[in-house]
RNA sequence: GCCGCCUUAGCUCAGUUGGUUAGAGCGCUGGUUUGUGGAACCAGAGGUCCUCCGUUCAAGCCGGAGAGGCGGUACCA
């Protein structure tokens, strides 16, 4: 390892923040949270329970990746326990479950319908909407083995992304199967894990690339843009053509691509059961009422290369993202899932059949964001301190306001009315109260809509005019003081 | 991990062949207005020019190394 960032030469600390872990404020928090609340209340109320594992595991039940001496980084965040045992944060919710039902053995009911919502960690090179820490929200069916439970999760999860505001075509969730790209690849003759692997990844990348660049990938391999080179799977020809027929057998409705694939598929018995898989499915999602538009079946769905064993699905936004910059973002896959059927063997012996779906609320939330659609704000009522003498009177008012119910805060300090008004601007407060010499000796108070009045401040040139105008301004008796702020709150609703 | 581009005020950026005290717009603070968020005018604050090493009488500018950012690629359980 090379020298890090030198220590500062003045004494001072640098004030820096490790990539990929982001400061939230208020409104991404607030549009993270309506994700979070709405897509657990899709899961819930399909039948669902809420089981929450902590952020460390033994490494060794995430799985294969332990930090080693070569990569002590890869992938995950990995440190000793005080008892030299490493621990790891969890790089999704799936293994952590894995590792609870195998740990509560028979005693857990199955199936076993549950849903999470958490941060995990993975120790990658972050980018715009890609982060090292971020909230995912998944829900697993475990101990269910037919197509319906796999069926169900695809259902549900275009449903929870229609529930989160997805219109028509801005989202698809895309389903393939696993075995039937085995068969593709048993058809091709494509023995070797590498060779395998290979070819997997290379579908995975047809919406990216395009036909003509997977088949690069197929064959000798594929120069990019920045002159990489990255090495093909070395097929020939002929069965580069026959990879890129099954992937581009995807078609505009489901029965469509099942039709296109039962011709494209004279290959091995698994690639038949693979096909036989996604009939079933299709014809359970028409049961529970996915659309053709939101739901699709698609072979080029590769989705990771080791722990599914069956159906995998995508969930991509399909929608384009342009930030205030200007530039446009391709934000892609949003969620997904799959079965995965071995991953409680690996504690028990036992396989257990498990599937699950899962969306990433970090990257929907950066996505939204981006698109200027997070929560609107909404801040506290300002009760102005004007009189230097007594801050205990804007101390009282604003404490009488929260007592009613009002989200509402005294000023800080004595500044100038105008800084006060400034403050009470950027802090997107819906009014502020002003209570100065003038209203105490006729017992009253003066409360400011600031919507109201910003939106009248338009048709007003002058300055003086604009003093004299005080638009949106309206004084009452102080007994009325609450129900005339909770009435402006509330029309700005 | 690899390839390319970039880094000067809170933000967006200018900065001449290397030459005194590094600038602008926006934003921020204060004032004009003892008590009104927009507009106008005036004033003010705010900088290790990413860091370190080197070349030079002299470095924001030239050279080397490193860090960070952006884009691509690989990986993504």
């Amino acid at each position: 390892m090379s020298d890090k960032a030198s220590p500062p030469a003045t004494g001072k600390d640098l004030a820096r923040k490790p990539r990929g872990f982001p400061d939230k404020r208020e409104g991404l928090i607030h549009a993270q949270a309506r994700l979070v609340e709405t897509v657990t209340g899709v899961y819930r109320q399909w039948g669902f329970e809420a089981l929450d594992t902590g952020a460390f595991e033994y490494a060794d039940a995430l799985g294969k990746f332990l930090p080693d001496d070569d990569r002590p980084n890869a992938g995950v965040f990995a440190i000793q326990d005080d008892d030299e045992q490493w621990m790891s944060l969890r790089y999704d919710l799936t293994a952590p479950l894995a590792r609870f039902v195998a740990e509560q053995g028979q005693g857990l009911g199955r199936p076993f319908r549950r849903y999470a919502a958490g941060p995990v960690w993975r120790n990658e090179k972050p980018g715009p909407g890609r982060f090292r820490e971020f909230w995912q929200c998944d829900a697993d069916t475990v101990g269910a083995s037919g197509f319906h439970a796999d069926a169900e999760m695809i259902a549900m999860g275009a449903e929870a992304l229609r529930a989160i505001g997805m219109r028509d075509g801005e989202f698809v969730v895309r389903v393939n199967t696993r075995r039937l790209l085995n068969g593709v690849l048993d058809s091709v003759g494509a023995e070797k894990a590498e060779t395998r692997l290979a070819i997997l990844r290379a579908l995975d990348k047809l919406d990216r690339l395009g036909a003509s660049g997977v088949a690069d990938l197929l064959g000798a391999g594929r120069k990019d843009d920045s002159g990489d080179f990255t090495k093909g799977a070395g097929l020939g020809a002929d069965e580069v053509k026959r990879v890129l027929a099954f992937a581009e057998a995807g078609a505009a409705t489901r029965a469509v691509t099942l039709a296109n694939l039962a011709k494209a598929a004279g290959f091995t018995d698994e690639g038949k059961a693979g096909l036989a898989e996604l009939e079933a499915i299709a014809l359970a999602l028409e049961a529970l009422g996915a659309p053709e538009d939101d739901v699709k079946i698609d072979p080029s769905v590769v989705r990771g290369l080791e722990y599914y064993t069956g159906p995998v699905f995508e969930a991509e936004l399909l929608r384009e993202v342009t930030g205030e910059d200007g530039k446009t973002y391709r934000i892609g896959s949003i969620g997904g899932g799959g079965r995965y059927d071995d991953l409680v063997a690996r504690f028990t012996g036992e396989t257990v059949p498990a599937t699950g779906f899962s969306i990433g609320i970090s990257r929907l939330a950066a996505a939204l964001a981006i698109l200027g659609e997070g929560a609107k704000l909404d801040g506290p009522v300002v009760v102005l301190n004007l009189d230097k003498d007594n801050p205990a009177l804007a101390l009282g008012l604003a404490t009488e306001l929260r007592r009613a119910g009002l989200r509402a805060e005294a000023y800080m300090g004595a500044s100038s009315m105008k800084a006060q008004m400034k403050y009470a601007d950027r802090r997107a407060s819906p009014a502020v109260v002003i209570v100065g010499g003038d209203e105490v000796a006729k017992g009253t108070v003066t409360i400011k809509d600031l919507e109201m009045g910003a939106m009248k401040a338009k048709a007003i040139s002058s300055n003086e005019e604009y003093r004299d105008a005080r638009p949106g301004q309206i004084e009452v008796p102080r007994a009325e003081m609450v129900s005339a702020v909770r009435a402006i709150v509330e029309a700005q609703r």
